[in-house]
RNA sequence: CGGGGCGUAGCUCAGUCUGGUAGAGCACAGCGUUUGGGACGCUGGGGCCGGAGGUUCAAAUCCUCUCGCCCCGACCA
């Protein structure tokens, strides 16, 4: 993209209302303003992290075996009344009439549509098990909205449900998920550990939440180091098989991890760790699993038919990934002082393009042929303004590559190649900086 | 939902207490000088002071109502 008529309204000053540092960083660099209380406009670079942090989850979602699927955000009440949630859910809920005065609402969350959809089209026991997400906006009607998008009213959520035969099948579909978490949040550049969170209806232990590691984090975490050694992008294990999610959530759920509403100093875990291996962080939610048997499926009346002929309700969880959410994480877990330093998988665009002087035949010719090189994952900044506001307009909005090419060596035919988490620069010509960025961010952002 | 605060130019804010016809810096436009880490000078454009009512000769300023937004706390992807 080229910058000079492009939409990334960049700020010197802060504006009042921001407190934290994704949100200052978010209105400071263009990628949001606030339209309403907790409800944000996506400019050209929020965007496209945005789409970014989506095709993640996506990915990972399709390849576990969920299946991707959209309904809608505007819900019936008597979907809601079905499932005796109407009344219950307070005033966080968005009500609406229709022109028929029919009672309508702005999901907050889709358990009772989808076990609606569900249930009109699946009849047997052999269709089962299967799992679905979508990713759609949702709307809560937060009290106290805050934090920009990592609190907003509206925002953007994968949530998916799983269907199962039987509890054991259903613990099955809970750790498939939760490996397809802990890689899509990897992939995102993050640190996420799971932490059991308060029981379901249900009861037992499946319910966690992901937090994912920031200073800036809303609450405190204790940890075992172990969490920082594992890696689920180079793992093997299959989603198919079962012992394989079993292993995978032996290791993972093995070491300590809480938050501070359910740590226990005298959990042997923790107790009997080597102070070394004791971590104690603050963490950001990002996403959420649970388990909830047939609390949806019963009062609503899905059912299907097992072997034996006879009816047969089966038993369900759900999975959400705060998408618009990580937008803000992401920032929290990443910046310095000089602006957002994007992981190369998520940034807006790979690099940017500086052209230190706009209008030298030199510069020109050089940024032009490294902007048709690097094509949609490179913003060329071709506007007339000095260096300096270039240099600090690409500092803060965090490309993880900057190709800086100014009149001097422009003539000698060289480029200068800054990494913005390093700070490393280094000069060489342009073919080379190229690779650079090829073999490094571009490769990972695809 | 309890407590606190703020609405004046695109942004950050002064002016409000003590009424007298609207300001600064940045941003924006033009010209000149500059030109590798947010330049400088000159000139210029831009605000019915959130809205409605009231008091007054006169209201950004005082009073009433109203709308919006923010912060702290209790709750959530």
């Amino acid at each position: 993209m080229r910058l000079a008529h492009s939409l990334v309204p960049t700020l010197k000053e802060t504006p009042a209302e921001a407190q934290i540092a994704s949100h200052r960083l978010m209105l400071r660099s263009g990628m949001i303003r606030q339209t309403s209380a907790g409800i944000y406009a996506w400019l050209p670079s929020g965007w496209r992290v945005l789409q970014k942090i989506t095709r993640i989850v996506r990915e990972e979602q399709d390849a576990s075996g969920s299946q991707e699927i959209l309904m809608p955000t505007i819900q019936s009440a008597d979907l809601w009344r079905a499932s005796g949630r109407y009344d219950a859910y307070g005033p966080e809920m968005l009500r609406i009439r229709d022109r028929h005065d029919r009672e309508m609402l702005y999901g907050p969350t889709n358990e009772e549509m989808i076990t609606d959809i569900f249930r009109q089209s699946v009849k047997s026991y052999r269709e089962l098990p299967q799992m679905l997400y979508h990713i759609q906006w949702k709307f809560r009607d937060e009290v106290r909205p805050r934090f920009g998008v990592m609190r907003g009213r509206e925002f953007l959520m994968k949530d998916g449900y799983s269907f199962d035969l039987s509890y054991e099948d259903a613990v099955v579909s809970y750790r498939r998920m939760m490996l397809a978490y802990m890689r899509s949040f990897q992939r995102m550049g993050l640190h996420a550990i799971p932490m059991q969170a308060e029981s379901g209806p249900i009861g037992g232990n499946l319910s966690h939440e992901f937090i994912i590691l920031a200073p800036t984090g809303e609450s405190a975490v204790y940890y075992d180091a172990a969490f920082e050694e594992q890696d689920w992008l180079k793992s093997a294990f299959d989603y198919a098989n079962p012992q394989d999610l079993e292993s995978f959530f032996t290791q993972i759920t093995t070491p300590y991890a809480a938050t501070d509403e359910k740590h226990d100093a005298a959990d042997p875990r923790w107790a009997g760790l080597a102070a070394e291996r004791r971590r104690e962080g603050r963490g950001i939610e990002v996403g959420h699993i649970f388990y909830f048997g047939k609390k949806y499926s019963e009062p609503m009346g899905l059912s299907i038919a097992g072997p034996d002929g006879k009816p047969l309700t089966p038993f369900m969880g759900s999975y959400g990934i705060g998408v618009s959410r990580l937008v803000g994480a992401i920032i929290e877990a990443s910046h310095d002082d000089a602006g957002i330093i994007w992981p190369d998988s998520v940034a807006p665009w790979a690099a940017a393009i500086l052209n230190l002087k706009q209008g030298d035949a030199a510069c020109d010719a050089m940024c032009e042929a490294a902007y048709k090189a690097l094509g949609a994952e490179a913003l060329y900044d071709d506007r007339p303004e000095r260096a300096g506001v270039k240099f600090a307009d690409a500092d803060l909005s965090g490309h993880p590559w900057q190709i800086v090419v100014g009149p001097r060596g422009a003539a000698a035919g060289r480029v200068e190649l800054k990494r913005r988490a390093s700070g490393e620069r280094v000069e060489l010509s342009l073919e080379d900086a190229l690779a650079h960025i090829r073999e490094g961010g571009l490769a990972r952002a695809g």
